[in-house]
RNA sequence: UGUCCUGUGGUGUAACGGUAGCACAGAUGGUUUUGGUCCAUCUAGUCAGGGUUCGAAUCCUUGCGGGACAACCA
């Protein structure tokens, strides 16, 4: 958690300034508390981690809480494995909520008893028509709806069912309890929305102690207001719903003194990256068909695909405050998120050499069995890393890629008769190759000029290029999994005709063995970042062992010269 | 042919009746033992029309565009 101060001169996202309105105004004696509500049917997103930096970042700004609430009224979707990952993934952003996490489940008894309350005032009766039924009667946005024949019962009547249905005597399905409201709202959700419904099934939680379980807009308000929260703060497409929300609660609290907290529904629109989906159901999808490995894929969008990939804490939260609050739709481009973990990264990361593509060059002017150690700065960006020395000899890996037999003007790399400096090593210049029957290079040979060892006089020569390499006799073998987007369509699930997975990438993961890597990375920790010089961000994956050592590619270093090649 | 929400550079997001700013992306130059970082410069915007006002991105109005709403999901 943060530790700065409120900064109410700094001007945040119109939340904020209806916060403030309201303690300007006095209302719930100004007091801050707001909430984040998942359903534990799925693992977090991206999408939920802007919701959870603004929830949680408001709650620091105000120097209030943030509770955390599961929305499990819905046995049939939720599960326990759910609720774990979900405060995992919540700690390890770096939120802490307010006390036990909470459930609305634990307020079953409260609602219960409220219902009973809306069907003593004549606002609810219970219902039987079939789900296709009240669809026919519901209407359509523009033509009202029909009253159910089944709306006026007499108030014995519907305390008698309902408690009927509480005890079980029914079969799912068979009976529901509805608001009382009006038929012809324009607001489709006015139109006697459902309260409760019956369902025969062992709650997470709660067990079998209830086969009646109370629906989202009739748990959600109420539970804000059990819970005293002042901010509810939710996407938009729950904006239609503010009226029942507020119908709910004035109903429940006619009659009753004024409570001093009124909670209220706030909406914002919700987070959308381009060339990934977002809805827990295709999430959920790619899991089930094993297009992914799971939940934590490190392709997946989801929080702990993220942290497989790489990702830090810090990267997240500055890319929820970078895309911002608003309410009008929004896609945002990928390579923000991108943008902002280089940017965490840059200044963290230890600089490390990896070769991924490897490609033997042969010192041949260096002695045979001479092994010097050269010492290597850990990170520019920052003094306090200090620095480390690797082990430089006769024979090391480069990169394909860093050699072309012909190279044109601007490769600023190794080529016949070009010279390079080896990174925190000495200058080379090529003097020759070798190739194989298919035209493949299996052998680079140079000479190296001695005098121009880094730190000597002659290592300030102006070369045009700095290449990364490794020793080879001292190098360790890894595995490299490089990752792409998964899909290739900026909007995957933007197309009616055409299901979101046939936009997959093929390409989404490369997984590369053999890769040699300097021997200081056999101890790298999982999870644990690195930057491979001038390659990119990399992080031990959770399923890498010392013997076998596996390292995901979180994100690409900038590459001008890729970019200028296109 | 309903109700509600929403339109600011390519993408996001500020400006709350008084100089349209910031970030990302893009371009150019400089520094550099990472073609990274960093620094500098540049490109590019108020959906359209009408009205109110000394003054409108902002208020009103009419269009137009985008989105949401008809689960016993949340």
């Amino acid at each position: 958690m943060s530790s700065e101060s409120p900064k109410n001169s700094e001007v945040k996202n119109f939340i904020y300034q209806e916060i403030d309105r309201d303690l300007a105004e006095g209302k719930n004696g100004k007091k801050i508390l707001t909430r984040f509500p998942p359903e534990p049917n799925g693992y977090l997103h991206i999408g939920h981690a802007k919701s959870i930096c603004l929830n949680f970042g408001i709650a620091q700004h105000y120097n209030a809480a943030c509770n955390l609430r599961f929305d499990d009224t819905n046995p049939v979707k939720e599960e326990v494995e759910y609720v774990d990952s979900i405060q995992e993934d919540i700690k390890w952003l770096g939120f802490k909520w307010e006390g036990e996490p909470k459930y609305a489940s634990d307020y079953f008894e409260q609602l219960y008893e409220w219902a009973i309350k809306l069907i003593r005032k004549g606002k609810a009766y219970v219902c039987e028509l079939t789900p296709e039924e009240i669809a026919a009667q519901k209407g359509t946005p523009t033509e009202p709806g029909q009253e159910s024949p089944y709306r006026n019962r007499s108030l014995a009547e519907n305390l008698d069912l309902f408690q009927r249905m509480r005890n079980g005597e029914f079969k799912d399905g068979e009976k529901i309890l509805r608001a009382k409201i009006d038929m012809a709202s324009s607001n489709m959700h006015m139109r006697d929305p459902i309260m409760y419904r019956i369902i025969h099934k062992p709650h997470h939680r709660t067990g079998d102690k209830w086969c009646i379980y109370p629906m989202y807009d009739y748990t959600h308000g109420q539970s804000d207001f059990i819970e005293e929260i002042t901010h509810s703060i939710c996407t938009l497409e729950f904006e239609v719903h503010r009226p029942l929300y507020n119908w709910f609660l004035d109903q429940i609290l006619e009659d009753e003194a004024t409570p001093e907290v009124r909670p209220r529904q706030i909406e914002f629109a919700r987070l959308n990256l381009n060339y990934t989906v977002m809805s827990k159901r295709k999430l959920l999808e790619l899991v089930q068909k094993g297009i992914v490995s799971g939940w934590d894929d490190p392709r997946m969008p989801t929080i702990s695909g993220l942290r497989r990939r790489g990702y830090t804490p810090e990267s997240v939260r500055m890319f929820a405050e970078k895309v911002g609050v608003a309410r009008r739709e929004n896609v945002i481009d990928i390579g923000l998120l991108e943008y902002c973990v280089r940017e965490d990264l840059n200044k963290r990361a230890m600089r490390v050499n990896a070769v991924l593509d490897p490609v033997k060059l042969i010192i041949t002017n260096f002695p045979e069995d001479k092994v010097e150690m050269m010492e290597t700065i850990n990170n520019p960006e920052d003094e306090s890393m200090g620095s480390r020395t690797i082990p430089f000899s006769r024979e090391i890996y480069i990169e394909r890629d860093d050699f072309m037999e012909e190279p044109p003007k601007k490769f600023f790399r190794l080529g016949p008769g070009l010279e390079v400096r080896l990174k925190s090593a000495y200058i080379i210049k090529c003097e020759d190759f070798k190739k194989d029957e298919n035209g493949h290079i299996t052998e680079i040979y140079c000479t190296y000029d001695p005098e121009t060892r880094s730190g000597m006089p002659q290592a300030d020569r102006k070369v045009k290029g700095t290449l990364h390499w490794v020793s080879a006799s001292h190098a360790i073998d890894a595995e490299v999994r490089l990752y792409d987007r998964l899909f290739m369509n900026e909007e995957p699930d933007g197309h009616r005709d055409v299901d979101f997975k046939e936009y997959l990438n093929p390409d989404s993961l490369k997984t590369l063995a053999g890769c040699k890597l300097e021997p200081m990375l056999a101890d790298a920790k999982p999870l644990g970042s690195f930057q491979f010089q001038r390659l990119g961000y990399f992080c031990v994956d959770k399923d890498s062992k010392s013997d076998r050592l596996i390292f995901n590619k979180t994100v690409g270093l900038k590459d001008s010269w890729a970019k200028a090649n296109k």
